[in-house]
DNA sequence: CTCCTACAATATGTATACAATGGTGATTAA
DNA sequence: TTAATCACCATTGTATACATATTGTAGGAG
């Protein structure tokens, strides 16, 4: 049920509950959790509203509260799981107004990323992509959906990198994670996600330095990825009384 | 020598230590916290490199430090602060990629915002707009340079909310706190920011409803700032030893 | 006089104990 | 039998104690 990454050493380091206050890999301890959790996410492995409890995490990782508060909150503010006050933790059920945000975001940034994309790619570059579009293609074909999904995400934020610029290219990448919870909730069982080819067929012009047709194909694939959603809202977690009854004090 | 606040109640307050374990306004105060500390970076109270000592923070603030680590992760996750491992939090020094990187980030969004803002409008909106530019210019005259550059910050946040789109108004809201420190490291003494009069164009341009002239213009604008800015590396901070003698080992 | 070493001070990383709150289930009365 | 109230349990919020690392300083030896 479980993922058995890297969680079978913790039956064998539960007995040694000794805090490990060195530093030396506390910090990329966390980060290692903080991505498991993350990628957990993005594969739709733990479904938006999913409950993540402290004490069940503390367990699984074998660390001390106060580490996956702090994972927790990190993201918290990538908006990857929601903090309820007294509640706790859970993956985020993004809104519909959420979902067409973050799209109009992605067309807007990622499009007009393209042409800096172009005139920067190198032939390493794009050796790089074509092998995770390749990738991506066997994981659609075999099934895989997680790793389908996780690969198309990391294609475009891999993408946005390439642009050189660090800032957006952060910002592309917590747009893609969101997206892919907002694949979760509203996209149809069949259709996930970026079509086979389309990503190939970006790296050719990307290949031809041609910025404007890759911001015009890049425009249209969201397009398309947003198209195949049903974004409607379905208010079911959050009832909102104040706005169904109109009474609101 | 410290000041007197809330820190008098204290030395009264020590003989109960009962933690006020009620959340009921710990939320709210954890938020009040941080809207302090965040407003004194952008309003230059706290310069680039200013170290951020918890224990200075519990005291001055009455809090422990479990809430101002949370509240400092928060900072640093807006690129706020600097979180070095052993070293504590400071003031982060943004380096002149960053800057760079900040401002074509403003330019692609902040601009492509413009023809929907120039959309949506309203008249209740231009009133608010026309406020704060007035505010802003009167601090501009009066040489309060702290309130000017919070208020074109809020400025320039507000214009971005007026989109509709949450996500990237919150991440324009980031980009221009950011922006204050980059005027903060990089910026010339007298020239600060916005020019007194450019809002107010602009504003113009939206109230006609022309969202390509306002684009054009808040380029221009954009344009302005960086141009007034002499971002180049200045290394004081961190000489990056290991690049600079390149033996890494 | 200089350099190396060791110690102390300072500050952060981690874990755990305690408090408070919200939900769930049981018990009782109508 | 159903509904309401109360109590307990699960879970998080907060604070503090302990461990660790870094830095600066002082003292002694060469």
């Amino acid at each position: 049920m479980e993922q058995d990454k890297n969680l079978v050493d913790e039956a064998e380091n539960k007995a040694r509950p000794r805090r490990m206050g060195k530093n030396g890999d506390g910090a990329e301890r966390h980060e290692v959790i903080y991505r498991s959790i993350s990628d957990a996410i993005i594969e739709q492995q733990l479904r938006p509203g999913a409950r993540l409890r402290e004490d069940a995490l503390t367990e699984v990782f074998n660390i001390s509260r106060t580490g996956i508060r702090k994972i927790l909150q990190r993201l918290a503010l990538e908006q990857l799981v929601t903090l309820t006050p007294r509640r706790g933790a859970s993956v985020t059920r993004p809104t519909a107004s959420e979902a067409r945000d973050v799209f109009a975001a992605r067309q807007m940034v990622e499009c007009g990323l393209m042409p800096e994309v172009a005139r920067r790619i190198t032939a390493q570059d794009v050796s790089e992509l074509r092998e995770m579009a390749q990738r991506e293609r066997e994981a659609l074909k075999t099934g895989e959906q997680s790793t389908a999904i996780k690969l198309s995400a990391t294609f475009h934020e891999r993408l946005a990198q390439l642009s050189g610029n660090a800032t957006l290219a952060a910002f592309v990448g917590q747009l893609c994670s969101r997206s892919s919870l907002i694949l979760a909730v509203y996209g149809s069982a069949g259709h996930l996600g970026c079509e086979s080819h389309d990503h190939d067929d970006l790296i050719d012009y990307l290949t031809e330095g041609d910025g404007e047709k890759a911001r015009a194909f890049m425009n249209h694939h969201l397009e398309e990825i947003e198209a195949s959603l049903s974004i409607i809202e379905e208010e079911a977690v959050a009832p909102d009384l104040h706005q169904i009854f109109g009474m609101n004090s």
